[in-house]
DNA sequence: ACCTGTCACTGACACGTGTCACCTCCCCCG
DNA sequence: CGGGGGAGGTGACACGTGTCAGTGACAGGT
């Protein structure tokens, strides 16, 4: 019983897809020579009427080089992974993810972005090294087990670097201090004489990685002075907003850190329709400086977050893929400071 | 001269890339024995015992296939390319696309997003298909070539998706009806009796693909009810803003559709510092609905746009890449509707 | 006439995997 | 005793590429 071959991809355009043989035999030269013609191998000496040809006959078949082909004879790629996001992430972030890309790309990298949404972390860890990069660059958002780690690194991965909130075992560790942030909007709030301080913390799966550290850090802020911190839940609605502000006198804060700008203003509002007044009765502090932000009256105070450049953390791949022994470095991405303005 | 060997992946990690013939040695069976049993090929019998030891044999040693060479053999992938975005889309997008990637995952699709900034379209189109996708899912920021698209078609891709503002010859057309936006918010505009109608054009780069068919379709609204428009360029600055605002009554605009909701915050901010009262004065209509957007006074109005699901859009990609034949869909993606508030 | 070089090119192998055709037991039936 | 047949497994090829060693032709020197 002969089995129905599966549909070769020479139905849908007319014809197979072309191979370097065939353009060698077009060109009637050997399969090397194409070879050596259009990766421009400068060891091998090839006439120029012959480079010729074989560019013309390239052209002519519209040959496109099989990448699979090549990283499997070469036995390495210049593949670096992005386990890619799920998080709708501010135009922070966003700036600079394309700036690294950019810079990546300019040391001839090639960077893929790879979704591994509903996965466990060790099963994304094998579904990454299927594709052996040559460096991974995790954003924290799957979290990646010192098990992971290993498993990349037997895969042939040169370098694996994190980018998220806590350091993992054998990886550059790019900590993203989110403690600071908070740490900082509420060593504000006490210079302006507040004591007990709210911290909004989003009842949004997901945003987990970054409210924590930040509760955190605000928690310890408030420790060295022996003030007072309050976590709050919120909702990103306008429902939620107006429930917290409506038992706001009971709460009795003077102060509150909101997470981010979009939550402050969210609060805000809805704090300024319940009758509270800001910045006297209670300040707010929001944080990513986003031009919104100022457009409110009070305007918006805020942290302003830099984050390290782009072409800087392309260039600290760049040297990790290429000096394996060097120890793992551990450095701080974020740069937070305070912006005040008119709420607190 | 015996040129010194490339530093191989086995001194990184003490052996070098286990790959199914090291795992057949251990489990003492050959080699096609393991790739039936990691492959859980049901035509072929294999002993329990047999099975069970090759397993062991594949975790002790960290086996994991090899994605290339698999391909490469196969003669196909189950890859889906998304060239990835350089424009920082808003949260309406950001979700509408991770339902889209975990909707692909689910059919079983590797989803890769792939950076090819500063690159020509046809260049883009090269080296796309030099990693021989199945299909080709464009989001439009870098223009699709009919010459690319045949560059793709030629290496095996089974279907390309244009997800744009126009549609590309050969390819399955999702298009973006970004003039229905402006249309809808002019409509609008015009029955609350507005006759002069100003619509915000973005300076920034990048945005021309959607701001251009916005102003096209107020464009279309207006010369059918014989009112005028005034495209406004602005950038999105406070200083810029303030300057559009400063020169408002010679234009003696009464509506602005403002590009989005964050446009037409900053615009309308600035308009009520110069003393413009809104809507009396002149109505400000936005779009994307933004949460942010309720919160001001007067509360802005909006166009609200309904993307069609990431799931559906996936069951067409599966779809495409079965049936080559079936002739290129071309359909609509955006759904939209203005949400009437204070500021209209 | 013979060796030595250089130029321009080619033949053949390896990379890691999936799969088809074949092979060897061993059991069972006639 | 012969042979049919299934269970369990193996050998070998193909996929498309990069690269090393080698090959023939021809020129130039002795």
């Amino acid at each position: 019983m002969s089995q129905p071959t599966e549909q070769s991809p020479e139905r849908s355009s007319g014809r197979a897809v072309p191979t370097s043989a065939d353009v060698a035999r077009l060109a009637g030269v050997s399969r090397a020579t194409v070879s050596y013609v259009l990766n421009n191998t400068s060891a091998v000496r090839i006439s120029e009427p012959t480079r010729q040809r074989v560019r013309e006959a390239a052209e002519e078949l519209g040959y496109v080089p099989h990448a699979a082909a090549r990283s499997l004879r070469a036995g390495h790629s210049r593949m670096v992974l992005i386990p890619s996001s799920h998080v709708p992430v501010g135009p922070l972030y966003s700036r600079f993810f394309n700036d690294f890309q950019w810079a990546l790309r300019r040391l001839d990298y090639t960077v893929v972005q790879y979704g591994s949404v509903g996965l466990e972390a060790e099963e994304a860890a094998r579904a990454w090294a299927e594709l052996r990069p040559v460096a991974v660059v995790s954003l924290g958002e799957v979290e990646l087990t010192g098990q992971g780690v290993e498993i990349l690194k037997r895969s042939g991965a040169r370098a694996v670097i994190t980018l998220g909130t806590q350091r993992v075992e054998g990886t550059h560790a790019l900590v993203m201090d989110q403690g600071r942030v908070g740490e900082v909007a509420t060593e504000h709030l006490l210079e302006t004489g507040r004591r007990r301080i709210g911290v909004v913390v989003p009842e949004e799966p997901g945003l987990g990685m970054f409210s924590g550290p930040r509760l955190d850090g605000a928690r310890r802020a408030a420790e060295r002075a022996g003030a007072t911190v309050v976590p709050l839940p919120l909702r990103y609605e306008e429902e939620s907003a107006d429930a917290l502000a409506a038992r706001w006198r009971e709460l009795g804060l003077d102060g509150v850190f909101a997470y981010n700008d979009e939550y402050a203003m969210l609060l805000m509002r809805s704090l300024q329709d319940a009758g509270i007044s800001v910045p006297d009765e209670t300040a707010v502090v929001g944080a990513d400086d986003l031009l919104l932000g100022r457009l409110l009256r009070p305007r918006l105070s805020t942290v302003r977050i830099d984050m390290v450049l782009g072409r800087e953390l392309a260039e600290l791949v760049d040297h990790a893929v290429r000096e394996t022994d060097a120890p793992p470095v551990s450095r701080d991405l974020l740069d937070s400071r305070i912006v005040r303005r008119e709420s607190s």
